[in-house]
DNA sequence: CTTCGCTATAAAAACGTTTTTATAGATAAA
DNA sequence: TTTATCTATAAAAACGTTTTTATAGCGAAG
């Protein structure tokens, strides 16, 4: 019978003003306490909630931050996710999750002005254009893994270059001194990236680099196996002391091949992975890897999403350093001969 | 310099009226085709966007639909979201994720009208009066995993009393006659059900149900893997032929635990979970469990609530089935005795 | 006494749309 | 020729808020 309740009707039962009532529900303190706390009772009485979208048009703001990506499969995802929500909640945000591919629903979301700030995850094509569309509307957005042309935008990435030279000099440190790099795919920033941290660290600590030492995995389980065994097969003089792969399934196809191989891990060769995926403590034997702190991430994107909004902050470019997890692939450096 | 583009910024330089605007944006055919593109190529020129709190004011829709859970973690609910927003996408729909336990901003967002309806799941304690408030405002609701009292609503659910009556029913198929079950959350309705469908089993085929038997497992791998050990060291003598676990974490927190204690899985002892998370397969040994049509879940209840919005539908209970996966945690009962 | 300023509230404007109603001009019917 | 109907567009109202501006009442200062 009755319809919506809107603050007219709550102004009208409490006889005062909508204005009022938009004093006495936003807190505003301007009234007289019995004032107030008559029209609370009333509103809740009448079981009133106010319509967001009017709110929002009149005050331009939504407390909504959002989360766009184009997938959400995977720990990754869920982990990131549920930092984020976590601290938006202790900071009197909502968080929203926008699962979508096309562009054009993220761009009418955001200069749409359904949330107050953004968080976008890379591979949704955002591109200068976007961004400075969204610079003219005062938009504030951190980019997750990527690297930002704009000084204008925030972005909270894992330092790769960095993992990889941790993860090269953690082996190092064990004795390893013919240490391979089975590489990702070269298109990606992040399999570069790690690529040159190794490099790095082998030119640090003197050590030969050299182009055989380089085999490609492809991120995947198959295509480093299939890598290792031509290895293996083509230089079986040169095997080195231990694997440095692109992620852990990369990591696996070298164990794989390896085992195949009659070598073990880690016993004869080390072998190292990277992104700590939840198989990696179950495999046999449990990857040494290096993990990323996604819920840092989710965390410090949050805060600097909100700063960016409150106080009007310039976005900046932050980088997170991974922690490395010794687990049982890797091993001090075990010379046969000394045995012998 | 300038600000936000409006409509009517689009009017005054297409030299129309904001009415005529509009009519060309929603594509309402009342126009002169001459107009109406004119129109358009002006609003393009101006990269005009409009204001989604403006148009859902007035217009009552947001063509949005929120998903209101208190936790996104785990494969369960990425395979969820993402069938979701697919088949959201299908129908011209955007799908909103909101990740909270509080129920007060559940119910804000859904009566506040962001959304145009919503799916809820289970244990954000939504009660009989938050339903006939939706009811009053019209508002449509699936819920997931949960039994509805409510004619009004929909529900989606999976049968978990016939997964745990069919995958007890599997076991005993196999040989086993002393079959124990690791309980999961004794608040959470899954675990109710499949106790109980593990219950009905054994009584339909006449074996012993003992309270022994019901370990506390709480959905977690390590919990259970405690739970599993202190019963072993307890009663080593009254060993199951068979655990049913909960879910799949539980059930290899459980081969965890019979392993150390030199247990072999299957062959001394069948385990077998629920769910078929990701490593499932992977586990040594890979499990046998019984599999949720998660993605059949999310389109099914689009597809509900999207009749129920649009053709004002009665909301109604539905369940799916789960699938038995056989792997190599389930083995035909095998004797001991015999062997010697 | 005025006048000023302050307090508590009311009234009105504004946010950016869509929707309803009005209107001018053209076409068709009488 | 007049009137009615239709077409294309404009004007105005409405959606439910917040925010800005106005106002009545009153105590204090001059």
């Amino acid at each position: 019978m009755m319809g919506k309740i809107t603050i007219r009707d709550v102004a009208r039962e409490a006889g005062v003003s909508i204005s009022t009532v938009s004093n006495a529900l936003n807190d505003v303190d301007v009234l007289n306490p019995a004032t107030k706390s008559h029209v609370l009772k009333v509103a809740q009485r009448l079981n009133y909630v106010p319509n967001l979208n009017g709110k929002q048009l009149k005050s331009g703001k939504t407390m909504m931050l959002g989360f766009f990506t184009t997938s959400v499969t995977g720990p990754y995802f869920y982990k990131l996710v549920e930092s984020m929500s976590r601290q938006c909640d202790r900071l009197g945000y909502g968080l929203n999750v926008f699962v979508t591919k096309d562009k054009q629903v993220v761009m009418s979301n955001i200069l749409g002005r359904r949330v107050d700030g953004v968080i976008i995850y890379e591979e949704l094509g955002i591109n200068d254009k976007d961004i400075h569309a969204m610079n003219k509307e005062n938009i504030k957005a951190v980019f997750l893994d990527r690297v930002l042309q704009k000084e204008s935008m925030g972005s909270i990435i894992f330092d790769s270059f960095e993992a990889g030279y941790e993860a090269t000099k953690y082996l190092i440190g064990l004795g390893h001194k013919k240490i391979a790099y089975i590489s990702g795919v070269d298109t990606m920033f992040d399999s570069v990236q790690r690529r040159e941290g190794y490099l790095a660290a082998l030119r640090q600590y003197s050590l030969p680099v050299s182009e055989d030492y380089i085999l490609q995995g492809y991120f995947e389980e198959e295509s480093t196996f299939n890598a290792v065994k031509s290895f293996i097969r083509a230089f079986p003089e040169k095997l080195p002391d231990a694997f440095l792969a692109g992620n852990d399934l990369s990591a696996i196809g070298c164990i794989q091949a390896l085992k195949s191989h009659g070598y073990e891990v880690p016993l004869d060769i080390s072998v190292m992975g990277f992104d700590d995926i939840d198989i990696a403590q179950y495999y046999s034997p449990p990857l040494t890897t290096v993990r990323n702190q996604i819920a840092r991430q989710g965390i410090l994107t949050i805060d600097h999403l909100v700063r960016m909004i409150q106080k009007k902050e310039q976005g900046n470019a932050q980088k997170l350093k991974g922690e490395i997890i010794v687990r049982g692939s890797s091993h001090v450096k075990f010379d046969r001969n000394d045995q012998m």
